[in-house]
RNA sequence: GGAGCGGUAGCUCAGUUGGUUAGAGCGCCAGCCUGUCACGUUGGAGGUCGCGGGUUCGAGCCCCGUCCGCUCCGCCA
């Protein structure tokens, strides 16, 4: 069909005879002369027919149009002087062609390929054309090459690459799952794994000791720019190692991803911090550090304050914090009340943001007056007060105040255009995560990160002491600008442990027997101390792309409602095949309900 | 479940204080054109202003409801 593709002929073909195949990316008709450009997944190669030499060629090439799919025979020329096309580079030459054939007429295309299209439902409906744009074709193949290199850097540091089944149980404690029924299994169901955790650290005990999988991972939640209900893990574990050697794996895994996607070189090794000082600095534990606006603790500066409101809440254990946008005094009214409204959605008990502002060398605020001068001093040093920057002011909890100016924080960097550099890759580890929480609605401990996750050897004591809140896990996440690029951790191997962490989280003996017996059997007979991590292959590779959303990377994604606005899924199931699971929907269509009465 | 933004030609969008026949660019169709590469040029077709209701002499514009999309919160061990 073809003897060349279309990125690949240079002057050094001249005068050779060729066939190509493609999609007619555009075609601009002379009347004398006309040049089609030919497109294919590699590039495009023009086409030039001349109606003087052969009528009926002629004839043909006139009825081009965008997308057909043709099929051209010629000769490799040489382009005339003065109009050669820098911008390709195939731009030196042209096909001059001998014989055309349409293979496929296409219909004239819902939208131009080569023009940027807002509305996202038509893309998603009509995903094959999406696809064939530019942007859209660099972005899958992109995602190819990072994934390869992943693939290639894991076989090479030895690992095994092991499928895990589809088919598998809920996940306890976890997100929803996507149920499957068992038509084998009258009443029984699948899930769809959310993760493939429990595998994994199976097939340590195995022995297999370095496993690795580009995993499909299922959770019914709800959509967002960075999540899918169906999404891709570079899911890893590894037996007989610790933090520091998934540390340094994953920090080579990542450089060789980025290396083989952009071409750029990523630091050998990415700055750490704990958990409690990403909370306590930045107000999140997957924190943007392209940009300062760190968060400043006052309590020194308001030690004996007599400002009643935080003098109580200093008193109550509470904390009294600030962010200087530097340069930001000029925020405008709308913007304010954005932040405001951020704040309050954060948890923020009033309805504004306590500010000051530093404009024409006067201080405009509405708590200034309420600072003696010793406070108004310290404030100016602490913060690095000048001309032009603005604070915001929270107070009351650690975590709350975290929360609140974490959003504040992320939002004036939105506002001031801070995270707007497309060459800027700051990763970090954020280490020391809590092993548990306390869920303030049941008062029960949940895990953090899960519950096969390892407690820091440090604070077995506070574990055993029922101190559950300052026990810290030996678990990771690798953030980059802002987002959760993967995270893991060491887990438990030893029976009685896994026993007591699930008593913790209000698992009960039978309980555990029913959900996890298999784990806990198997760690009696000779479990490995083993740990990994999992990556977001696909918001790795929206990051790579430059991209907003996972949507861009993905060739098949799902609208905001979990729909595939193309394939129309999910889609009504016949009767039949739902006795055939032995499954009878709930489900009544509000619209068709019977007209109830209303009842004074 | 909640909040914000949006929905006008095939696409991207404009549409003033509510006022004549709703516009532009691109695309499409037809003609002309021998060096274009965002070809040019002449002409033409193309609209349930998301949908329903209301206010008004008059609604793309105001009000109410509703549907759809996107972003965010909740949720995502």
């Amino acid at each position: 069909m073809r003897t060349h593709h279309c990125n690949q002929l240079r002057e050094s073909h001249t005068g050779q005879t060729v066939t190509l195949i493609g999609w007619v990316n555009s075609a601009r008709d002379h009347g004398g002369v006309i040049f089609t450009d030919l497109r294919d997944r590699e590039g495009l190669t023009q086409c030039v027919f001349h109606p003087e030499d052969n009528p009926a060629l002629g004839e043909l090439s006139h009825t081009l149009r965008e997308e057909d799919v043709v099929q051209v025979i010629g000769v490799v020329s040489k382009r005339l002087e003065g109009t050669t096309n820098d911008k390709l580079p195939t731009g030196s030459i042209e096909i001059v062609a001998k014989e055309l054939r349409i293979v496929n007429k296409a219909d004239v295309l819902p939208f131009q390929l080569d023009k940027e299209l807002s509305n996202e439902d038509l893309r998603l409906k009509y995903r094959y054309l999406d696809l064939r744009r530019a942007r859209m074709s660099k972005n899958i193949r992109q995602r190819s090459v990072i994934t390869s290199a992943a693939r290639r850097y894991l076989d090479e540091a030895g690992f095994f690459e092991i499928e895990t089944p589809i088919l598998s149980n809920p996940t306890p404690e976890g997100a929803r799952d996507f149920l499957v029924p068992s038509r084998l299994n009258p009443g029984r169901f699948y899930a769809l794994p959310q993760a493939p955790q429990q595998y994994k650290q199976l097939m340590m005990v195995a022995g297999l000791e370095k496993y690795y999988q580009i995993a499909r991972c299922f959770r019914d939640e709800d959509l967002r720019a960075d999540r899918q209900p169906e999404f891709t893990q570079i899911d890893i574990e590894a037996s007989f190692i610790g933090q520091e050697d998934i540390v340094t794996l994953v920090e080579g895994l990542l450089g060789s991803m980025f290396q083989a996607g952009l071409g750029v070189e990523i630091p050998k090794h990415f700055p750490r911090m704990t958990y409690a000082d990403a909370l306590d600095i930045y107000g999140s534990d997957k924190p943007d550090t392209r940009y300062d606006l760190r968060i400043i603790d006052l309590a020194e500066v308001f030690a004996a304050t007599e400002f009643k409101i935080f003098r109580g809440i200093l008193d109550g254990g509470g904390v009294v914090r600030a962010i200087n946008a530097k340069g930001f005094a000029g925020i405008t009214t709308g913007q304010m009340n954005r932040l405001n409204e951020i704040a309050v959605q954060a948890g923020l008990p009033v309805k504004n943001l306590a500010f000051i502002k530093l404009e024409n060398g006067e201080f405009k605020s509405p708590l200034w007056k309420v600072f003696n001068d010793a406070e108004k001093a310290a404030i100016i040093a602490k913060l690095d007060l000048a001309e032009g920057d603005i604070v915001f002011f929270a107070a009351g909890s650690r975590a709350s105040v975290s929360t609140i100016l974490g959003r504040v924080r992320t939002e004036c960097a939105v506002m001031m255009e801070l995270n707007q550099d497309p060459t800027a890759f700051n990763f970090l580890w954020v280490v020391d995560f809590p092993l548990l929480a306390l869920d303030e609605e049941t008062g029960h401990w949940d895990a953090v990160h899960h519950p096969f996750t390892r407690p820091h050897p440090e604070d077995m004591a506070q574990l055993a002491a029922g101190d559950y809140a300052n026990v810290r896990a030996v678990a990771y996440d690798v953030v980059l600008n802002g987002y959760e690029l993967g995270g893991g951790s060491i887990r438990i191997h030893e029976k009685d442990l896994q026993a007591q962490m699930f008593s913790v989280l209000g698992v009960g003996p039978e309980e555990q027997q029913i959900k996890f017996g298999h784990l806990l059997d198997a760690f009696r007979f000779g479990a490995p101390p083993h740990g990994g991590l999992a990556l977001g292959l696909d918001r790795i590779a929206m990051l790579i792309a430059g991209e907003d959303s996972i949507r861009e990377v993905i060739a098949f994604p799902k609208n905001n409602k979990g729909t595939d606005l193309m394939a129309h899924s999910p889609c009504q199931i016949d009767l039949k095949l739902l006795r055939e699971v032995y499954v009878q929907s709930t489900w009544k269509d509000p619209k068709l309900a019977p007209a109830t009465t209303a009842v004074p």
